[in-house]
DNA sequence: CGCCACATTGAAGGCAGTCAAAGGTGGTGG
DNA sequence: CCACCACCTTTGACTGCCTTCAATGTGGCG
């Protein structure tokens, strides 16, 4: 365990003797697909690693819709809004598939904190990519929902393969359209429409959970927010 | 200046030394209404404490539109995702009044957070809080017009009146309808149909910038996402 | 007095959500 | 091994809200 906290950004600051007791209070859980982890104004009083498996972290909206904030992957933690005094958590940790997570209760890591300052500014760190993707999600939302699906894949395929991104470049799902429909803001029969309407356009070909994307130029125009019926000559 | 600065919650855990360092290193800046403070994209090297007047943090959506993050009172910080290598601002600011901001240059903020942890946790409390609000505001971006609107009105209530919010509560909106048009991401047009609406349900009453809750009780269901039709008896 | 920014209102069009139905797929249990 | 079922995906028809475009009103300020 010492040794797979080290290899983290977010603890590569600790030295062996931290690491070795924050190793020592960490507990481990296993939960099937679709169990809840935690639900949204629950008592947060630690944040999760996530070591196998998929977690989505969502919202409920007014009407009853799932919004998803975050699909999370292995190697990722989450609910770090947890660190603070006397907070709830904002949202709700659902799995999409048989997991495993490490729990890491607040009260042993607030000690480390307080006598590591560079442990500190890793978990800033973490925060500022937080605070950046939600703002990303936050124009995305203003932006039409083909416009949304082409950023997404435009995301997914950068993170699969970071080098060499070029017409024919293959995507895959790693979640289902019901849900990936959740994290755009939008439901499945429209993200459906969305899809057929860039296969149409011949931006990308659709095979289940496969996707080839076959015009990026015009893939990255659209998702800049350039409405699909529009050219520029 | 040291003696303002003890008083913000983000610089309570500090030490007097430290505390008149700090003062040391800032600068102020007057700017005139409709002056740009930073751009979004542009090299973050500090944050910024508002002590006069009003500002608006924004990003420009991939469809020209102005979306507003937040409006900054005085004495509220802004731009503290800048407090970390490398970043650059994730959305611009502006002054929507003349106004007087000090600024706090990164570096010298980063020594203080390695010789005082208490501080970084005073910091990362203050993320948490721009998270939740965050997380708000994009629950309502699944809202109907007219929500959103009674949700800031009675945001706007409780935070001008935190006593003895009631039937008959007055707001004062402190910046103009375009503006609140842009925070709840929409048109002023479209907003003013929603105040118009609000009007005619019995509501509020609505002259220029000052508004009278009627019906405390109805606005709030409105504000939680009940359609404005929808009666529930 | 006249300009300008802001606010309001009308008309029209479009995108997306809702409801509904049908086809496909994988998993489970008999 | 097969039948059934639950879930996902797609498509159609419809409705409603919001945006766009445009015109008019109004208050402040030079």
């Amino acid at each position: 365990m010492v040794d797979y906290l080290r290899q983290m950004p977010i603890f590569s600051a600790l030295g062996k003797d931290d690491l070795a007791r924050l190793a020592s209070t960490t507990s481990t859980r296993r939960i099937d697909k679709g169990e809840a982890l935690f639900h949204e104004g629950d008592e947060a009083d630690g944040f999760y690693l996530l070591t196998e498996g998929r977690i989505k972290v969502f919202k409920i909206t007014p009407d009853g819709r799932e919004q998803t904030l975050h699909f999370i992957s292995p190697g990722e933690t989450f609910a770090e809004v947890a660190l603070f005094s006397g907070s709830t958590y904002p949202a709700g940790a659902q799995s999409l598939e048989r997991s495993e997570v490490v729990f890491f209760p607040r009260a042993d890591l607030l000690e480390i904190v307080e006598k590591n300052p560079q442990f500190s500014l890793g978990i800033m760190a973490g925060f500022a990519r937080w605070v950046r993707q939600f703002n990303t999600l936050l124009s995305e939302y203003t932006k039409a929902v083909p416009s949304r699906l082409a950023g997404y894949l435009l995301a997914e395929a950068l993170r699969q393969q970071p080098t060499a991104l070029a017409d024919g470049a293959r995507v895959t799902l790693e979640v289902n359209k019901t849900e990936i429909a959740s994290l755009l803001g939008t439901i499945s029969a429209t993200l459906s429409r969305a899809f057929a309407q860039l296969r149409d356009a011949g931006l990308i070909e659709v095979s289940d959970r496969e996707i080839v994307i076959r015009d990026l130029a015009r893939l990255r125009d659209i998702a800049s927010g350039t409405a699909l019926g529009d050219s520029k000559h």
